[in-house]
RNA sequence: GGUCCGUUCGUCUAGGGGUUAGGACACGUCCCUUUCACGGAUGAAACACGGGUUCGAUUCCCGUACGGACUACCA
C-alpha cells in the first residue's frame, strides 16, 4: 500500500447537505491538499428509503460552490469506480460472506417486531437491551440454531441479517487524532447489523469495505460517528485490515446558536439565517434558504467555516483557500463544539466584500447599468454593506425620488439657514455644465459663503431634501450619480414641502 | 438509563505549571467625518466546581456538576 494521503466526504442523498457537512467536507480537502493527496466523493445510498432526487446534484453544485474539487469519484470517476454504494451493492455480500466463514459474524433471523418487544421488555426492567454475547444465545440465530437449519431458512427465502460477532471481553482502542486515545469496552458494543435484509449493507459495514478498497488514509468526519468507531475497528480487525486501517479523526459538532444541542433547521429558521449552502427545493415545493442565494460569499463561507472548531494559532483572521491549506493541521482542530454565531459569519463577508474589486462588483451586481455608472455606485457602497445584493437595492434606491422625509432631520436641520443655502444652491445648479462631485460641491461652497452660511448647517437638511434620509454615503458622489435634473426636481420639491 | 466525548470573556478562540490570561465578532466610549457606515483608539468581559500533585495550578491527576453525541435492518 502507498503512503499517500486518500480522504474522504461521503454523504449520503438524503436532501440538501447541512452546513456542517460542508465542513467536514472542507476541512477533508484542506488535508488532503496540504498533504498532497487526494480527495475522494462517495454517495452513500445504501438506505434505499431515503434516497432524494437530486440531492447527489445538489452536493456535487455545493461543494464546487465553496471551492472543492474532487480528485476522485462520483461525478469525476476513478480507479475505484463505482463511487455510489448501491452499484457497489454486489461486492458487499462477499465481504459479508468472509466474516461469516471466518466466524467473525453470523446471520440472524429475529424480526424487527421481535427485537422491539425484546427492547421494551427490557425497558421495563429498566435496563437496555443488547444484541450481544450476552444475549445472542437465547435469540435467532446461526449460532443458535443448527448448520442445516439456517441453511434451510436461507433456501426458503427467509429474511435475515447478518451480524457481526463481537467479542465478548475485549478492550477495544484507536487513536483519534483529535481526542487522543479512545477505549471502549466490547462488553457494551452490539452485535452490529452489517447487512440488512433487503441485501444491502449498512453504513458500518459499507463504509469500511469502501474506505479499505479505495485505500483511504484518514476518515475525518463529524463526532455523531465517534461512538461507532470502535465498532468499525474491530471490523477492520475481523477483516484482517488493522495494518492499513485508516487513521481516524472525529470533528467536533456546530451546536445552536443560543442554548444547547446541535445546529439544527429551526436554529437557522429562527434566527433568519440559511443552514444549508445552497438554496433546496423540499419535496413540498417550500425552498429552503441557501447562504449563496442570501449572499454570502463563497470565499467568506470558507473563511468562517475553517474557523469553527479551527483556528491557525496566530492573529491572522482571513485567509484564502490556498492559505488555509497552508496553515491546517487536523491537530489544531479542538474537541468542544462550537456554536454557530451568524454575526461571525456576516462580519467575513462584509471582508470579502470589500476585497472583491469595483469591476468584478459593479459587472456582476449592477450589469443593467453603465459601467462607468455602476462602478461609481460600487464606489459609494462597497464599504457600507455587508451583502452584495445591498449594492443592487442601494443602486435603485439612488434614483428613486424621496416621498417621506426623516422627520428627526427635518425639524432639527430644516431652519431658515438651510432653506437659503439650498435655494442659492439650487439657483446655481442650472449653470453648472460639469456635473460632478467636485464642481457640486465647489458651487455650494460658492452659495454658502456669499450668504455667511456654514456648511455644516446645510449639509443634513441638503441630504435628506436630496434623499429623504439623514444617512447615506458621500452626498456630493450620490448628487453626481443622481444628475443634475434630477437633484434640481428633488430640491425644488422639498423646498415647496417641507 | 448505558457507553463515549467535552467544559478559557455573551460567541469563535490563543495560551499552558509562575502571564497585566492574548486576539477576533458582538457591545460601550472617544477620534475621523456633511450624516451613517468604514477605519483608528480605548473600555467592560473568561480559566464550571471540589479535592489532590506541587514551593506554586487556569494549565497535570481524580471526582462532581453541567453540556453534547450515540444507543435502528438511518447514515
Amino acid at each position: 500500500m502507498s503512503n499517500q494521503v486518500r480522504v474522504r466526504f461521503a454523504p449520503s442523498p438524503t436532501g440538501a447537505l447541512h452546513i456542517g457537512g460542508v465542513r467536514t467536507a472542507l476541512y477533508n480537502y484542506l488535508l488532503a491538499k496540504k498533504l498532497g493527496g487526494k480527495m475522494l466523493l462517495r454517495i452513500e445510498d445504501t438506505d434505499q428509503t431515503r434516497f432524494v432526487e437530486g440531492a447527489e446534484d445538489y452536493i456535487i453544485e455545493a461543494l464546487s460552490w465553496i471551492g472543492i474539487t474532487i480528485d476522485e469519484g462520483v461525478g469525476v470517476g476513478g480507479p475505484h469506480a463505482p463511487y455510489r454504494q448501491s452499484e457497489r451493492k454486489a461486492m458487499y455480500m462477499d465481504y459479508a460472506m468472509q466474516l461469516i466463514n471466518s466466524g467473525k459474524a453470523y446471520y440472524a433471523f429475529d424480526s424487527s417486531e421481535e427485537l422491539d418487544a425484546m427492547r421494551q421488555a427490557f425497558e421495563s426492567q429498566g435496563s437496555a437491551f443488547q444484541y450481544n454475547a450476552a444475549t445472542r444465545g437465547r435469540l435467532k440465530n446461526s449460532l443458535t440454531i443448527s448448520e442445516e437449519e439456517t441453511q434451510a431458512k436461507i433456501a426458503a427465502g427467509e429474511p435475515f441479517v447478518i451480524r457481526l460477532k463481537v467479542p465478548a471481553k475485549e478492550e477495544v482502542r484507536f487513536k483519534d487524532i483529535i481526542r487522543d486515545w479512545v477505549h471502549v469496552h466490547s462488553s457494551t458494543m452490539d452485535d452490529k447489523v452489517l447487512m440488512k435484509s433487503d441485501g444491502m449493507p449498512t453504513y458500518h459495514l459499507a463504509n469500511v469495505v469502501d474506505d479499505h478498497l479505495m485505500e483511504i488514509s484518514h476518515v475525518i468526519r463529524g463526532e455523531e460517528w465517534l461512538p461507532s468507531a470502535p465498532l468499525h475497528v474491530l471490523l477492520y480487525r475481523a477483516f484482517g485490515w488493522e495494518d492499513t486501517m485508516p487513521q481516524f479523526a472525529h470533528l467536533p459538532l456546530l451546536l445552536k446558536p443560543e442554548g444547547n444541542g446541535k445546529l439544527s433547521k429551526r436554529d437557522a429558521d429562527s434566527g433568519g439565517f440559511p443552514i444549508f449552502p445552497l438554496a433546496w427545493k423540499n419535496p413540498d415545493g417550500s425552498i429552503a434558504k441557501g447562504f449563496r442565494e442570501e449572499g454570502y460569499l463563497n470565499d467568506a463561507m470558507v473563511n468562517f467555516l475553517a474557523f469553527l472548531g479551527w483556528n491557525p494559532g496566530t492573529e491572522q483572521e482571513l485567509f484564502s483557500m490556498d492559505e488555509l491549506v497552508e496553515a491546517f493541521t487536523l491537530e489544531r482542530i479542538n474537541k468542544a463544539g462550537a456554536k454557530f454565531d451568524i454575526n461571525k459569519a456576516k462580519w467575513f463577508n462584509q471582508q470579502y466584500l470589500k476585497l472583491r474589486s469595483d469591476e468584478t462588483l459593479a459587472t456582476t451586481y449592477l450589469p443593467d447599468f453603465e459601467l462607468d455608472k455602476a462602478l461609481k455606485i460600487v464606489h459609494l457602497f462597497k464599504e457600507r454593506v455587508t451583502f452584495p445584493q445591498e449594492i443592487t437595492k442601494e443602486a435603485d434606491a439612488l434614483f428613486v425620488a424621496p416621498t417621506t422625509y426623516d422627520e428627526a432631520v427635518v425639524t432639527s436641520k430644516w431652519n431658515d439657514d438651510a432653506k437659503k443655502g439650498i435655494t442659492a444652491f439650487k439657483d446655481a445648479l442650472p449653470t453648472l455644465d460639469n456635473f460632478v462631485a467636485d464642481e457640486i460641491k465647489h458651487v455650494l461652497n460658492d452659495e454658502l459663503q456669499k450668504l455667511g452660511i456654514k456648511m455644516g448647517k446645510v449639509m443634513q437638511a441638503l441630504r435628506v431634501a436630496t434623499t429623504g434620509v439623514g444617512a447615506g454615503p458621500d452626498l456630493m458622489l450620490s448628487m453626481e450619480i443622481i444628475g443634475k435634473e434630477a437633484v434640481i426636481t428633488r430640491l425644488e420639491k422639498a423646498l415647496a414641502v417641507l
